[in-house]
DNA sequence: TAAGATTCGTGATACCTTCTAACTGAATCT
DNA sequence: AGATTCAGTTAGAAGGTATCACGAATCTTA
């Protein structure tokens, strides 16, 4: 396919730039958070007066898109190999959960409050549906015996993001309940929302995953 | 209590140029969202010059913490009224997401992504709790004949955020579960992740609570 | 190998932002 | 009436994004 030996030295030390740049950017956002990523402060880490990180990135919002689409890659490829490994449902949820405390900020920088105007690209959206195409499979593989619901009958109409996905309503509907459950726990644990209660926000995601895979 | 005549004139008009600060800056936040609030936008749009609002607020973030404190007071009040006119735990739900669907921005103030080092004062703390000890008188008005869970023996030992609340361990898991659940859905669907797929989140959001409910 | 083209990094600059400081003028208090 | 308080102004420091023009290093090509 493509020439093996990585192009030319020049074009590997663009892409290893590049990797810098964005390592030092995960590093700042995992202690101050996306919204105050300064892109001068990450040149001055690296030893470069400011302007000379815009050969590299075009814009900040061009490195915060990359950022996305690597966190959403290695949430993918997270689950995707652990589906590969066998994982039922409830792994998946686990291995959602460990990659989500690895770095919580990155976990918000996908799932957290968005910014208003912001479109992420068409191939991000494709990731996310890789995600979901995942989950789905590890859901048909669940047996199902709750009965119909009205929701279950309005998404036999309104299936199209499962894709070509056989899954019948029923699992779709449960693939939901699972993404919004274990986010809702998840999300409200990483914003600190559980902080002044002492209980472990670990025993909540496992008594409404043990909820979400017996009823 | 306090002098009827709401104080001298001056004060009167502090408190009135406060207010329209707020209400400038809850406008940009529709739109651009929290992390784009400007002091400086608002100043112009009122009229004067940048430096002028720093006689009312001395801070950004002393702005931004007033707006969260009023966010909750809100959610606080309509939680509080619903509750009064006998709102079941239905009926609560349904007002928390007709709250949040009035300004995403307000709810995502809230429960989104939080800036890393920010520490709410202790009067916000106070507020949330009063919204949790709404959440379970609600559900201790539920009858409750689920068998009890690990969770449920954990929770018998950490309840201190219940307060003085009488609610046995079973009634704060549905409380909590009742938040987190909700909370998922919402938020997913105020921060678009529904977006492309063309269900309607409103039942999803009812198929949740169904569930909470009959389970 | 030498010339030409490309690309990297720099400093200067424009325009934002938050926020402090010094000063003016008007309203309020004594 | 005089003193004080307080709103609002301009100026400016410090830091951010982003563009531009220029020197310097490197790669390509003849």
């Amino acid at each position: 396919m493509a020439k093996m030996d990585t192009k030319t030295p020049r074009e590997r030390y663009r892409t290893q730039v590049r990797a810098e740049i964005k390592e030092h950017a995960w590093a700042q956002i995992a202690t101050t958070g996306a919204s105050a990523l300064s892109l001068n402060a990450i040149a001055k880490q690296m030893g470069m007066s400011g302007p000379a990180l815009y050969r590299y990135y075009a814009s900040r919002d061009e490195l915060i898109t990359e950022l996305i689409r690597d966190a959403y890659r290695s949430l993918a490829d997270t689950l995707h190999s652990a589906a590969v490994a066998g994982a039922d449902l409830a792994a998946l949820a686990h291995a959602v959960r460990g990659w989500a405390l690895e770095d919580p900020q990155r976990y918000l920088l996908i799932y957290g409050t968005p910014v208003p105007g912001y479109h992420a690209p068409d191939d991000i959206t494709l990731i996310s549906s890789e995600i979901m195409t995942v989950l789905l499979d590890a859901c048909t593989a669940l047996p199902s015996d709750s009965p119909a619901t009205p929701f279950d009958a309005h998404l036999a109409d309104h299936r199209d993001w499962a894709g070509s996905h056989p899954a019948p309503p029923a699992v779709l509907h449960r693939a939901l309940s699972f993404w919004t459950r274990l986010h809702g726990v998840l999300s409200l644990e990483l914003a600190g929302q559980f902080a002044g209660m002492d209980f472990d926000p670990a025993l909540l995601f496992a008594a409404e995953l043990d909820d979400l895979l017996t009823h």
